[in-house]
DNA sequence: TCTGAAAATTTACGCGCGTAAAAAATATGT
DNA sequence: ACATATTTTTTACGCGCGTAAATTTTCAGA
């Protein structure tokens, strides 16, 4: 390692004994520069650490190597966990992920569009707010930039979505639950920000009158992404109003039943299949804490892999595509059951 | 709103009917232009949806408005809660914060500081690994840039460290937990990844001379960033191997005792500090999800708002001092107790 | 109204690299 | 060894903006 320090790539090319467009072509392809050339350039670069300027490069190339990723709310580990698996791909792939939350907010999440846009990434892979996402304003992002959506559909945007298949989560733990007790009443918040909720309370009405069972919903209140502490008031507010029929709970998502879970033990009441407790508690997407409540959560889980991995599939595909699909794809993948102690 | 484009800062100092020096001026620092050339361009604004290339800026500036945020584990809600607050603190700010996970892997971590720099940041504020850093690799990086440490600190390294007094979260729940029942043994992972680790257990060994009780350090077995399946099954094979001497368990960390209440509970043991209990459990962080374990877990809280914005307010002090102070800082917040069910 | 200071304009150059075109060098197959 | 295809070199320009210096305009205060 020479001391000696290469400012651009002229003064790199130099020292490699290659022209620098030659140069200039190695860092964009290695592959596109004869065998021996890269040799002797990879050779430079053992003895001097130069890389080059990434501002200089983006500004000129039409395509950047950026990845936008957009997730609702990093704090929540289900969005940390996906991201992170995302990220992994991106980078073995040669791209240079960015990582952005909406934090919950509306107005975060155009400030996130609007720098991302500028950043000129390759391609976009986006979990939107949903209920409180601008519509029109990620309309018109899609239009600009190769977006894929995940986890949160909206209804033709970005040139692909990929997620999970709300109604075999639901028939999933449906069936399990009224094979092994009561039929399950369903707990959500009365207005979820999310679009899967609206799915799995859809699923759910049908999956009981599929097994001639009178379904029962119960809506709590609450706002905002706190849905731990929303399931917790919810639950109480609900034992308190006798909402519940059954001595079943299935809840939209593991974050409100880590909440209702809560609530039960601050009731007395205990959760799970055995003679002596008072209620079961099943739920959805396997959220990375949910093996570790107690009782551990049995749940309906998210193929975490495969959702990050085919959501990174196909923004590959579409960036070479050159940005747009002829049709609009859908992917969703089914649930696999996790049977654990609260039902 | 025009529907005419404006390509680059040349045509829109036209529009706007000001030189592009000073438009340049303008973007750089709206204040630095007379109130009304200010009117004149913001009126432009309006009119053409216009933004300067973030790349030919940041290729010609010596400082970039751009700060780099360095987690180790970003699916850790403790560092998402920290990163998002820390984000939101850069923003209002002005800066555009990036932020980046280790995810736990040195070579991930080295990865990311390599990217950091070739964006020329105008500073960082960087979590460290800690045990499995690459010292050497963060101090050279340190001299290049301006870095404020955070949550873990090495000794020496970056211009500041601002964190935790772990003495004080120790000292809070070892005093608490003597004042209200059996002296605590304490438990942690034996080959801790964070300093904060050996800290806590000097303090506990510390505080329990000064309580003049004999401390028990159980050191359970386990590697990497699962701490919850870590401290559930170490818990397993401490009961097992009846390691604990009281009735009291002080986890090191909120994460730790997360499994410790799974492995309880698995083994059908009642925690909490009624008559009726079989084991108190106590611990450091507050953890976001320790308010919902059941029982809700007392621990040594941090001053998330605190640690988030001191960060920040010190990066920014270093920036303004041209990167450099004369003296490395050290800030540390104390805790402050929080009470719940667990012990 | 005049004066000095402050701000804006004009002019010009440079940042580090992408990339195009033409010429030269090298590799491949026979 | 030769003809052809491939790769590299040479040369040159442009990207969009920062910024410096000299000049002109504008502004505030007496």
């Amino acid at each position: 390692m020479s001391d000696r320090k290469i400012r651009n790539m002229e003064e790199f090319a130099a020292v490699s004994g290659i022209s620098r467009p030659t140069v200039s072509k190695y860092f964009n392809d290695p592959d596109s520069v004869r065998q021996t050339t890269r040799a002797r350039i990879e050779a430079a670069l053992e003895q001097y650490d130069y890389r080059p300027n990434v501002y200089a490069i983006n500004q000129n190339r039409r395509l950047t190597k950026n990845l936008g990723i957009v997730v609702p709310y990093l704090a929540d580990p289900f969005f940390a966990e996906i991201a992170r698996n995302i990220e992994t791909l991106c980078i073995a792939a040669g791209f240079r992920p960015i990582l952005l939350s909406s934090h919950g907010e509306q107005s975060q999440e155009l400030d996130n569009l609007d720098s991302l846009r500028s950043l000129k990434p390759a391609g976009v892979l986006m979990a939107p707010l949903g209920r409180a996402s601008d519509k029109s304003a990620i309309e018109r992002f899609c239009e600009d930039v190769p977006t894929v959506l995940f986890d949160s559909n909206i209804e033709g945007m970005g040139e692909a979505f990929i997620g999970s298949d709300n109604a075999s989560f639901v028939n999933l733990t449906v069936d399990y639950l009224m094979r092994s007790g009561e039929p399950p009443c369903f707990l959500e918040m009365r207005t979820p920000a999310n679009p899967n909720a609206n799915k799995r309370r859809i699923a759910y009405i049908e999956a009981m009158k599929r097994h001639g069972q009178e379904p029962v919903v119960v809506g709590i209140e609450g706002d905002g992404w706190a849905f731990e502490e929303i399931g917790r008031q919810g639950t109480h507010a609900a034992i308190a109003a006798g909402d519940f029929t059954t001595n079943t709970i299935l809840c939209s998502n593991d974050r409100l039943a880590i909440g209702v879970l809560s609530a039960c033990y601050e009731r007395g009441l205990k959760v799970g299949r055995g003679a002596d407790c008072d209620l079961r508690v099943a739920s959805h997407d396997d959220h990375p804490f949910s093996r570790f409540t107690c009782p551990a959560l049995t749940t309906a889980a998210h193929d975490y892999t495969n959702v990050a991995g085919r959501s990174v599939e196909t923004l590959f595909e579409l960036i070479e595509s050159g940005g747009r699909f002829k049709t609009r794809r859908e992917t969703l993948f089914p649930a696999h059951l996790v049977v654990r102690a609260s039902a």
